[in-house]
DNA sequence: AGCGCAATGTACATATGTGTCAACGACGAA
DNA sequence: TTCGTCGTTGACACATATGTACATTGCGCT
C-alpha cells in the first residue's frame, strides 16, 4: 500500500522530513513548508513529525542551516582558486553558476524570498552577501585593479548572478555558454583566451560547435 | 470610535483595501496578504471586504495589475529617451533605479518572490523580463554595438538591478551615486563625461563633494 | 422626514493548520 | 520472555483563515 519505499531508512527520519521540506521550499516558498502537507507527501502521520523536530520552527532553522553550509563558502573558495589571469580567475567563479554542487541557485532564491518575511533571516542573507562580495573584490585586487573598480566589478559579477536566479529562467547549457566570453569581457575588461575558454567548457561537459 | 476616516467620509474603499494589501505584500510577501489581518490594520470588519472584491483572488489579481502597469513600461520608455551618447542613454535608464515613481524595486521583488508559488504569475514575470531586456538591447544596438554584445550588456544592466533589489540593501544615495560612473563604464565600455554625470546627479538632487 | 442603498457588522459553516497526549506495535537486548 | 526504546498513530484542543446570509447603520436625495 505504501508506494514510497523505505529501503534506505529514508522515509521516517529527520533527513526524510528535511528533504521533503527542502523540495517544498524550492518550488513553492516557505509558506508551503507545512507539516500536514509534508506528512501527506511522505505517507506518514502528521504527528510523527514531532518525534524528530520540536516544532515547525526547528524544521525551518534546519533548512537555513543547510543553505548556510552549502551556498556560502564555495564562492569564496572558487574566487581564491589558482589562476594565471583575471579571465581565468573569473571562469573559476563561473563554475559556481553552472555546477549545482557548488551553488544551489533555486535554494538561494527561495531563501532570499523567505527573508522578505523574517528580519532574522534577512540579516543572515545580507551577511552572506557581504562575505561573497568581499571575496570577489579581493580577487580583482589580486590582479592589480584599483579598489573602487574592484568593488563595482565584484558587485556586477555577483549581482548579475543573483538577478539571473531571480528570473527563474531555465535556458539550456549551450545558450548560456555562448554568452560566457562576453560576460568575461564585461566583468574583467579583458577578452578571455581561447585555451582558457576551452578548459572551462570542457570541465562543464560542453563542446562548442 | 472610528479613527481612520478618508476623503469621502467612508472608511473603506476598493483603493483602501488595495493599498493595505500592497503594503502587506511589500513587507511580508503574498502569504501575508490575508483579509483578516488587513481588516485589523484598517480598523474594519473583515466581511466588509466582500463588498469591494469578490474574494481574495480578485484582490491578488488587482495587485498584479498594479505591478504590471507601474513597472513594465517605464524601463522601455527610459531606454528610448533621447541621448547623444551611449553613456547618456545608460544614465537615462539609471533614472529608473533611483526614482521610485519610475520603478518600484520592492514591489518588483515581492512579485518575483510570489511568482515562486504561482506558475501563472511566473509566466507574466518572465514576459516582463523579455520585454525589458529587448528594449535595453535595442538601446545598445542604436549606438552601433553588435547584437551579441548588445544582448549580454543588456542582460548585465538589467540583472545587476534585479540582483540589487533582491539583496534588499538600503544604502543611501551618496554611496550609490559614487559607484555610478564605474557602472556606466562597465556596462557601456565607455567612461561617461563629467557634464553627463553632472546632469544626472542634478536631476536626482545629489551634489558630489 | 424618511426611504433607499452603500457600507459595515454579527453569526455561522467550514477548511486547514499547529501542537499535546496517551496508546500501540515492532524488535533487539537482558 | 519481558522490557524498553524507537517510530508511529488517532483523538483532542485550539488558532487562524475564508466565504455566505442576514441584520444594521447612516448619508444623500427627493
Amino acid at each position: 500500500m505504501d508506494q514510497a519505499l523505505n529501503d534506505t531508512g529514508w522515509r521516517g527520519s529527520q533527513e526524510g522530513w528535511l528533504e521533503a521540506a527542502y523540495h517544498s521550499l524550492l518550488d513553492s516558498g516557505v509558506d508551503s513548508v507545512k507539516i500536514l502537507p509534508l506528512a501527506k507527501k511522505l505517507n506518514l502521520s502528521r504527528t510523527s513529525f514531532y518525534w524528530f523536530f520540536k516544532d515547525r520552527e526547528e524544521l525551518l532553522a534546519a533548512l537555513v542551516a543547510r543553505w548556510r553550509e552549502k551556498n556560502t563558502g564555495n564562492i569564496v573558495k572558487q574566487s581564491e582558486a589558482y589562476a594565471e589571469s583575471l579571465a581565468e580567475a573569473m571562469l573559476n567563479v563561473f563554475d559556481c553558476w553552472l555546477n549545482i554542487d557548488l551553488f544551489d541557485a533555486k535554494f538561494e532564491f527561495a531563501v532570499r524570498s523567505w527573508a522578505l518575511q523574517s528580519d532574522e533571516l534577512l540579516a543572515e542573507v545580507q551577511q552572506a552577501d557581504q562575505i561573497r562580495l568581499e571575496a570577489l573584490k579581493r580577487m580583482f585586487m589580486r590582479f592589480g585593479l584599483p579598489e573602487t573598480t574592484s568593488d563595482v566589478r565584484a558587485r556586477t559579477t555577483y549581482l548579475v548572478q543573483i538577478g539571473y536566479i531571480s528570473m527563474q529562467s531555465k535556458e539550456d547549457l549551450a545558450v548560456r555558454m555562448k554568452r560566457i566570453p562576453e560576460y568575461i569581457a564585461i566583468y574583467t575588461g579583458v577578452v578571455p583566451q581561447q585555451r582558457e575558454l576551452d578548459r572551462f567548457f570542457s570541465r562543464h561537459g560542453y563542446r562548442p560547435d
